[in-house]
DNA sequence: TCCGATACTTACAAAATAGTCAGTACTGGA
DNA sequence: TCCAGTACTGACTATTTTGTAAGTATCGGA
């Protein structure tokens, strides 16, 4: 696929936050700028590899902004371009829905589970997180 | 990954939606039931087998209803469910940003393909749909 | 000195996702 | 009769995406 013309917008947003972890990322920077080490472990189970990676992506898309201190040891941090803030902003409806239907889901998502088969292993629920992310 | 609590609503949301064609589902059902013909005309590039197996996930998930009429040859129709309809109205914003920033979001697109180093075809300019879409 | 933390990079492997192509069973039209 | 259309299924392959595990260079503290 090398097309560039988008039937919905929804394709366009795809193209931008397609990537397990992005809509995360953007998400907890709407709380503010915060370290790459800091958004490794806000960021649950993510891999260094895939985080940095997908960091990278949402740079070079405009979404983020990567703020190199110039330090040794480095550091480094990330916050929402305008650009990225306004696509926070139209996230957070979705957001908030996800979190109406927090437990609905959860259940479909088990259900599909059960049918593919496969061990659930139960976690301890966590309460659904508000919009915007706490500090 | 047997996890089912999420750490933002957008978790949730991704766990129904994550599929490269079921956003654009939605999205086209949003305007009415259609029949499984005419979603795989509407939805540019699918094929059939992804159609139908995203169709009978978001069924088996509560986001859509499956409509046979019993016809032979077969006569099927899709529409939303309530759950479904709540679902897209939180993606409208989402839509009308992708909308609006459809040619920003075309040009970083092609700067990342052509950082990919490969050949982009480009397509002549289609208009960006609406919001609901077109009946 | 050794360890851990910082922010990355790279090679490689695994898993998820998507795609092609053929086949089913039936009808109506040329 | 043959072909197209209806909605789907299944085998098999390809591509994309994600994950694991190791390494880089530097600093500060125990």
């Amino acid at each position: 696929m090398t097309e560039t013309s988008f039937q919905c917008g929804l394709e366009a947003v795809l193209a931008i936050l397609g990537g397990k972890w992005k809509p995360l990322i953007v998400y907890h920077l709407a709380g503010g700028s915060r370290r790459t080490g800091q958004l490794r472990r806000v960021v649950t189970n993510v891999s260094e590899k895939m985080l940095i990676q997908h960091l990278k992506e949402l740079t070079d898309d405009g979404v983020i902004r990567r703020i190199d201190f110039q330090e040794v040891p480095p550091h480094v941090e990330y916050e929402l371009t305008d650009f990225g803030q306004s696509l926070a902003q139209r996230l957070a409806p979705l957001c908030e829905w996800g979190t109406h239907h927090d437990a609905e889901i959860a259940r479909i998502v088990q259900k599909r589970e059960r049918e593919r088969e496969r061990d659930i292993s139960p976690l301890a629920p966590s309460s659904p997180r508000s919009w915007p992310p706490p500090g």
